[in-house]
DNA sequence: TTGAAAGCGCTAACAT
DNA sequence: ATGTTAGCGCTTTCAA
């Protein structure tokens, strides 16, 4: 017969004794059951917030095996606008809802992102928000399929709904802008198509130039795992030599930056020499001059969306199942011009 | 006589049973106890491991009354690098402890704040890693005083440990810097002293025109709100007219970039017309033509200390109870120079 | 409409 | 070194 320690808290328990109530009535009044008398649950409520209580959502997640206290976000960074911005809105919401969102950040490491995962399934969590790493493990896979799941930006080949940026028109615009201008040689500098936006992005530059009239297999590329070292190095084996293409797209929000600085590290000018399209949020590319023409993908639109998907998943309605679109669009600045004089 | 639902997964009780021990036993065994026979230990670890059992940690967290299941971590954004590079490492640190880390965003409103700050209590949390919005409520500091806190970048004057960039000498360099190139009319856009340290870089900015010589009164200072819309306004403010300061210095996170764009699209030459300083991380001022000289914050530095502060918190060990200053240092980049002539 | 009591899955006090 | 058992604080079944 275990004396444990005090209980400082006042709990339901509490609350049923000082109301002479039973405590499955205080549980049912505080949780707006309709079989409660309502003026006892009024009563019973009133007590409950003079008393100060605070459900312990343990206890409570607990008991009813299915609750939507919380719910994991999986993500390989967070330092990076692509997906902090996510992160922001969908705490925002989530919160708005009463679910508490637990953060993890996988690195784009596959081990840490099935360890974590399993973490956040015995936390019992309701879903998940999860950007895949480029590795995904065939547990992870698993584990995400008996799991409410909504994917953003990257897909693990699960059949969950997801948000993406489609970026099929924009880059194609990115190319036919640049072959308009008078750019035969391109580069472009891209993510890993082991990364499943890194292929359709891939596909849609090709297409482009394709739409354009130049042969695709002209295109100077450079896939990479995303980053931020890679990409200064693919810029360097580019660029790095008088014989080089006379422009650059960048195909990925964390490559853009790197890359854009070792452009200007290696003195190239824009348009000049070189004209240069970025990828991700055009603000933070609005300082550099010229600013950066950039492919601008709609972060809050999509996180929002990814949002609202998880939270019509882990509720009792219909369950969403179709993957939503969010269009992204060339926005232009003064990084690209005609190519350089012979 | 309930009978509940299904239960898919296996728990203690499936493994004592397959073993033939009790609950203790396993119990025990799992989390490393050293009373339990070596060998049958390691019997019952394979076991659990073969059967994939994973334990539930709410009903752990719930039985054992304190754990480091969650911590908690409460910002006002999280999309702005000052904040972003320190979740990124918080969650990698917690996660290598096998903690949690419920990301709550208070968009700097006091009320939403406590909301959060009583569901993370509600959830038990070990502790919380909080920088707090500018307007405290008297109540959020009492449920502060109560948990295990550490602050960081703000404080909410309660008697928490926390970790903070020390900006003093970074930014009295800055304004020596500008003294010394002859800039006599100097500019200073920060934030609101409601915000802890909004006041303390004032008054760095001040001592350090002091130490230059000059008349701290003589400074045109704009204190503000750490919204991005309000760093434009100030700027025009302090900059739309032609008999304005040489010099600006922008002592917050939130404000530089804004600032610095609005400066751009004033059209105002840098250095040539103004001088500029920013505040952050000199990384993002790379790409601007010239590159930003900036007080520059090392953020993944205050955030190991953050991260490491309150899980020796919430340990058994001795609790640390001094806060922790990182500080900042000028890097200078090509946006200050000597006055335009008359 | 309300109450009594059985769990949710685990840990820990006490006994052996 | 191991087992028994009483909780952690809530929800929910069943009975009244």
């Amino acid at each position: 017969m275990p004396a444990r320690a005090r209980r400082a808290e006042i709990g339901v328990v509490d609350l049923a004794r000082e109301l002479g109530v039973s405590t499955a009535t205080v549980s049912r009044a505080l949780n707006g059951s309709d079989t409660v008398r309502p003026e006892l649950a009024q009563r019973i409520r009133e007590h409950a917030s003079a008393r100060g209580y605070v459900a312990n959502r343990l206890a409570r997640a607990l008991s009813s095996n299915s609750s939507r206290a919380f719910v994991g976000f999986v993500i390989p960074y967070v330092d990076t606008p692509a997906y902090s911005a996510v992160a922001a809105e969908c705490a925002r919401l989530l919160s708005a809802d009463g679910t508490q969102m637990i953060l993890t950040i996988t690195e784009n490491d596959p081990r840490r992102e099935l360890t974590q995962l399993q973490d956040l399934i015995a936390t019992r969590v309701a879903g998940v928000i999860v950007s895949p790493s480029s590795g995904v493990l065939e547990r992870t896979r698993e584990l995400l399929r008996g799991l409410p799941t909504v994917e953003f930006h990257r897909s693990a080949g699960i059949d969950a709904p997801g948000v993406f940026s489609d970026d099929e028109q924009a880059l194609a615009d990115a190319i036919g802008h640049l072959a308009a201008l008078g750019h035969r040689r391109i580069g472009y500098i891209g993510q890993s198509t082991a990364i499943s936006n890194g292929a359709a992005r891939l596909g849609s530059v090709r297409r482009g130039a394709e739409l354009a009239g130049l042969d695709p297999d002209t295109l100077e590329v450079r896939l990479l795992e995303p980053a931020a070292s890679n990409g200064p190095r693919a810029a360097r084996e580019l660029f790095g030599h008088p014989d080089r293409p006379t422009a650059l797209v960048v195909g990925g929000g964390t490559l853009s930056m790197p890359v854009a600085r070792e452009i200007r590290a290696m003195g190239l000018r824009l348009p000049d020499d070189l004209s240069l399209v970025v990828y991700g949020d055009p603000s933070w590319f609005a300082l550099s001059d010229p600013p950066l023409t950039t492919v601008s993908v709609h972060y809050p639109e999509l996180a929002s969306r990814a949002a609202r998907l998880l939270l019509a998943r882990i509720s009792d309605g219909p369950a969403p199942t179709a993957s939503e679109l969010v269009g992204s669009t060339l926005v232009h600045g003064g990084s690209t011009g005609p190519p350089p004089g012979p």
